[in-house]
DNA sequence: GCGGTGACTGACA
DNA sequence: CTGTCAGCCACCG
């Protein structure tokens, strides 16, 4: 019964509520200490190319335990406006975790290089 | 349906 | 190294 425009019960989500937990779960999974990009993050979810959503994703808020302070933009900087309190408080976070920053830049030795030879070879894990 | 917006990305100067 | 730009995707009014 795939014909059906919306099913009986319509159940219709938005893409960010469709894969909520899978991103959930891909940012939980970047180990303390190492931080990831919001298009791996995206990668690990099952939905690349949508790194846009994982932000969106992370700007509702509300996660709690989530470590959205592992999550970085591709070039490994912090997504929020240099000053902001969210900058600050990602900072802050990181700092605390042992992750070395440079300008507001996460150094490479942080990088998340994960048990995946896929990821490692998209983020050029090196010290 | 259209245009604006954003915790993005890759390429290029 | 920095800044700009086009492409990108999903949500929203």
């Amino acid at each position: 019964m795939l014909s059906g425009p919306l099913g009986e019960g319509s159940v219709v989500m938005r893409l960010i509520d469709q894969y909520r937990e899978a991103i959930q779960a891909a940012i939980t999974a970047i180990p303390p200490g190492r931080v990831s990009s919001y298009g791996a993050v995206a990668r690990r979810a099952g939905i690349p190319g949508r790194a846009r959503l994982v932000a969106r994703f992370l700007a509702e808020g509300g996660h709690g335990e989530l470590p959205w302070h592992r999550v970085l933009r591709s070039d490994r900087r912090i997504a929020f406006p240099e000053g902001s309190a969210g900058f600050h408080e990602q900072v802050r976070r990181l700092l605390a975790e042992g992750v070395v920053l440079r300008n507001g830049r996460v150094s490479r030795q942080a990088t998340d290089g994960n048990a995946d030879d896929l990821d490692q070879a998209l983020w050029g894990r090196h010290r």
